[in-house]
DNA sequence: ATTTGGTGTTTGCTATAGCAAATGCCGGTT
DNA sequence: AACCGGCATTTGCTATAGCAAACACCAAAT
């Protein structure tokens, strides 16, 4: 074998091995930060969510720590998991990381992305828009997310990747809490018809522009929203 | 007391609690990982290691997979933890994630920072500067890190820092490995003193292209000495 | 020299138990 | 009603045990 058919050569996959039980429960759980289906303020017992799970204390403890690890739940004083309320302050931090980190990965993404990739990130984004004509948050928010990882997975950055999953874990309770589905623009006015032009342009520059656009118009509404005196209690 | 006085009030510190076991021995080898006590390629088993610290395996475990989380260390295929060895492409995707990172927290820096902040980083990089007169690898590893954290503690952006701290955790063992003190520059020349007076004069833009440039040339040094082929076996 | 099979050891992973600290509940007192 | 004390329960954290799979080593066969 000659020195170029190795550097030809795919580099050797891990060998599949059957996902722990804690790895299955750190999944379960990160979906759930993630989709919203845990709120902030929730209280995770590892003990408890064992019992809820049908499993033993201990993959269930390590799969919270792995989460506390990446940010997506705070420990408080008894080191007690807490799914975090995201105070104005971090939301934004989030959000101006977000920016520069998608948007990053979008340019990349410009200038690797096949048209094959463009098409699956269209179709996806027709789910979008048709969860928006159908005021559906939990479409809308399920398929947007698969068109941001999507777009990312393009870009082939894959510490930039775990970074913003990452933040999208410590965000999404929060987003999701808040959510509320945009009315619907014409077609041609969302970022991600901009986004996708730009890919199949190759344009790195109008990629990111786009991503920021989307990012900031969206931001923005939820910072408002958290910005805002909790409403009295009723 | 008054709304105007609730907003000056500091936030509620969280009590102050013992440290775990698990949370000691996870401290010491993220801090053995980001000095380069471990080396890359260097195998890490739970029990060996409980032996060797005289605690027992379960909080080791619990360490261990703590910092596969943030990427620390790698998991083989029967989950068996490893320090990484970085291929050329991942330390320059951790290069250019640092430059943008960093070069984002000087410049906040630069909007924050007090003359008292700059006076310690003034400090702390004499000793970066002393270290180089004596080619004292480690003492300028050592300070240069402290320089970095430091500066990056200004912005008060505690998402990007984590972000980072994980950045330097996964490619400490290789840059601490190919690490040498470079030849002493004249002081004007080096980038922190550039850092140091765009600091001094409030100018953002001034703050992270001196951050950018130190990172950019101490990371062309070391991308160059990954992309070699390895020495032939001695 | 290489391959195969058997055996012992190592290792991740999970389950369980137990300790100490914190929390919650209830009754009694003011 | 509020506070306090006692007791039971909860909870994190650690230690230990055990299972299954993988690995390492060695002897025998080719």
């Amino acid at each position: 074998m000659s020195p170029a058919a190795m550097d030809a050569l795919p580099p050797l996959a891990p060998v599949d091995r059957e996902e722990s039980l804690a790895g299955k429960v750190y999944r379960r759980l990160r979906a759930a930060l993630m989709s919203g289906r845990l709120s902030p303020g929730q209280k995770l017992v590892h003990r408890l969510l064992a019992q809820e799970m049908q499993v033993s204390p201990t993959p269930v403890r390590e799969a919270l720590l792995r989460l506390v690890s990446e940010g997506g739940l705070d420990l408080d004083a008894r080191g007690i998991a807490w799914v975090p309320r995201l105070a104005p302050e971090r939301y934004k931090e989030i959000m101006e990381l977000r920016v520069e980190l998608e948007g990053r990965a979008a340019a990349r993404a410009a200038e690797l992305a096949t048209p094959e990739d463009i098409a699956a990130l269209r179709a996806i984004h027709a789910r979008v828009a048709e969860g928006r004509l159908r005021n559906d948050a939990r479409m809308v928010l399920t398929e947007n997310e698969l068109f941001h990882f999507h777009t990312i997975a393009l870009a082939r950055m894959p510490v930039l990747q775990r970074m913003v999953e990452s933040l999208w874990v410590q965000a999404g309770p929060t987003i999701n809490l808040l959510f509320t589905v945009p009315r619907p623009v014409a077609p041609q006015d969302h970022p991600h018809v901009a986004l996708l032009a730009a890919l199949a342009a190759r344009d790195p520059v109008a990629a990111r522009a786009a991503v920021e656009r989307d990012l900031r118009e969206h931001g923005a509404v939820l910072a408002d929203m958290l910005a805002r005196p909790a409403a009295p209690a009723g």
